[in-house]
DNA sequence: AGCCAGGGTCTGC
DNA sequence: GCAGACCATGGC
């Protein structure tokens, strides 16, 4: 358990020296879609139906116009402050190339993520550019969820999608996506796929229910795994870690699923992880590991 | 103009 | 099991 002092000032919930969380870090690898960055370098974002706004300064993290109420009932848990980053990142510091990594992003935080928003996040996800799946999710929020604020919506759950169909979709511009989150809608409503439960499942059980949806494959369910369900032990993997795994260790990662097998084995049970510090490390230095 | 983006599905061997 | 075409869309 990590020892943190917090206090509450001024409607502000202030983290002191959080170990090991970067906002940069945390919003930039890669793991979520609905953080934005002001000009004042403050973050703000929609997560569990709730808006955030939280910045740092110094060694101080703030959690802006936030009640400890929010703190230890949201957001603590959603910023995984009850994992010791640490302890991990000096295990993997044994690797030379993680050492580097851990070193950059040295501030990452896997989120804990809502179950059906990651699901359809990522479907959006498939062959796409992340600039460009915020904004289909974004207006898919626009379009079907809760007005929150002034430009701010609510993720809408399945039951605010029920029925929809791939015409009802075509505003949000996800090509040949919308006929997945569509499938994924039938599925939640209709328990074939029972989002409810998922969570109390073992991992495998729940990547096979995952994988009845239609546009979840490998990659995408271990991304919902491991950004929703905190299953550090699945290790995802898409062009940017399977370029990088495949230049650090050619000989052990001749195709794709070699790359799939070689996170768990060397970087072990908190791959997950490790492959965070890794995305993050490879985007900053444009591929150039 | 052509390539790529946090892939998946379908087809053909 | 595995390669290749195809899938919409937008940014460069």
């Amino acid at each position: 358990m990590i020892s943190l002092r917090i206090e509450h000032i001024d409607n502000n919930v202030i983290l002191y020296s959080p170990p090991d969380f970067n906002l940069e870090h945390t919003f930039m690898c890669g793991q979520c879609f609905r953080w934005d960055k002001s000009d004042d370098g403050t973050f703000c974002g929609i997560a569990h139906g709730k808006v955030l706004k939280i910045s740092s300064s110094d060694d101080k993290i703030i959690f802006h116009n936030c009640s400890l109420e929010d703190y230890y009932n949201i957001w603590g848990n959603y910023f995984d402050m009850n994992r010791d980053y640490s302890e991990i990142k000096t295990n993997l510091s044994s690797d030379p190339v993680m050492k580097k990594a851990t070193d950059t992003g040295y501030g990452i935080r896997i989120l804990k993520q809502d179950l059906w928003e990651t699901t359809i996040s990522f479907i959006i996800s498939a062959s796409n550019n992340i600039p460009r799946i915020k904004k289909i999710i974004a207006s898919l929020c626009e379009l079907y969820g809760d007005k929150l604020d002034e430009n701010t919506y609510s993720f809408p759950t399945y039951q605010q999608l029920q029925g929809i169909t791939v015409e009802d979709l075509s505003p949000i511009r996800a090509g040949f996506r919308a006929k997945y989150i569509v499938d994924a809608v039938n599925k939640a409503n209709s328990r074939e796929v029972n989002f409810n439960l998922l969570a109390q499942l073992d991992t495998d059980s729940a990547r096979k229910e995952l994988l009845k949806i239609s546009g979840i494959g490998d990659k995408v369910a271990d991304c919902i795994l491991l950004f929703a369900l905190g299953r550090t032990e699945v290790f995802p993997v898409d062009v940017w870690i399977n370029n990088t795994m495949c230049k650090l260790y050619p000989d052990r990662c001749l195709s794709l699923s070699d790359v799939r097998a070689v996170g768990p084995e060397i970087f072990g049970r908190h791959c997950g992880i490790a492959q965070q510090y890794l995305f993050y490390y490879a985007r900053e230095n444009g591929g150039n590991i």
